[in-house]
DNA sequence: ATAATTCCTCAAGTAAAGTTGAGGTCAAGA
DNA sequence: TCTTGACCTCAACTTTACTTGAGGAATTAT
């Protein structure tokens, strides 16, 4: 393919560095759609690089594979992005790393506060109420309905002797 | 089971808010030992409703179930932990939880480097190199060594009209 | 022209963290 | 006592994000 302006899966892999494997799994997903040549093998665009690469960096982000492919239909197919387009799409990023930030920096305020008490009781404790379902994502018991317990008569922290 | 200090896997479930599904899945992952009576139902102590809100609560802070029972080992099995166990456990939960908030923080001034700069071009954006092992935990490309692409000659950003 | 690469399509495996279901046993209340 | 409802085991399924391998076709290099 040496002087076309087409790609093959291999060399797209090594410009990427992602494996073929996961630019044909990357494929099925619909992250990018190659064309053919006459043999069945994969061509890719060159802005084919760019589109993979935003998928590393979103992924950076937290961004899942789906959510991904929601964002790369708001990016042109044939051409590379335009700054706006990069511009548009960086402030979503923003907002969802401010959200995840935000939520660890509460997080730890609530254990700072526990620290002090020195709870960790089911009764009091701060920690147990923030697993709410927008927190909760993906991790933890799949299914929990966000029932907390009732107070237990036996949560109450031992002192130490 | 009324009036015992036992507990059934169903009443631990309810007090905990987990799944009975999830409690046997967490025994057979070392995260509680219950014992069993005659009938060979588990019975559970007490201080196993704590034991698997610690589980809760160290989730949130998102250590792996793995994780999670090596910090349990630190934890005595047959009584309640004191405050000394809380207070040593809780500071890794906390150093934990900075490193977190500050590869965030660093991936996000990295992308506002980027929004500023406009690039996303793989020759120079920051963002691109964000992704080393250590941030990298257990998303992306599973075997990707962190060999970065070559410069390419079409890599760059397209001005808006 | 032939050998060595690279590529193709499935199908199946992997890890984490559980869930779901089948088939059967135990315990508690009427 | 009998009948629910809770519990038991074990196997298989779920999701996400890929990898690995088998068996074969296309390209490229010599």
């Amino acid at each position: 393919m040496k002087g076309s302006d087409l790609l093959t899966i291999g060399e797209l892999a090594e410009r990427t560095g992602l494996t073929v494997s996961a630019i044909r799994f990357y494929e099925e997903k619909g992250l990018v759609h190659p064309m053919r040549n006459q043999g069945g093998q994969r061509r890719f665009l060159r802005a084919d690089i760019r589109r993979l690469s935003f998928v590393l960096v979103a992924q950076e982000f937290g961004f899942t594979i789906s959510e991904i492919a929601v964002q790369l239909k708001q990016l042109p197919e044939g051409r590379a992005p335009t700054k706006a387009d990069w511009t548009r799409i960086s402030k979503q990023f923003r907002r969802h790393l401010d959200q995840r930030i935000e939520r660890m920096t509460a997080l730890r305020d609530k254990l700072d506060a526990c620290i002090g008490c020195g709870c960790l009781s089911m009764k009091s404790c701060q920690l147990y109420n923030a697993g709410d379902a927008a927190s909760r994502h993906g991790r933890g018991p799949r299914y929990l309905l966000g029932d907390r317990p009732e107070f237990d008569r036996d949560d109450e922290l031992t002192e130490d002797p």
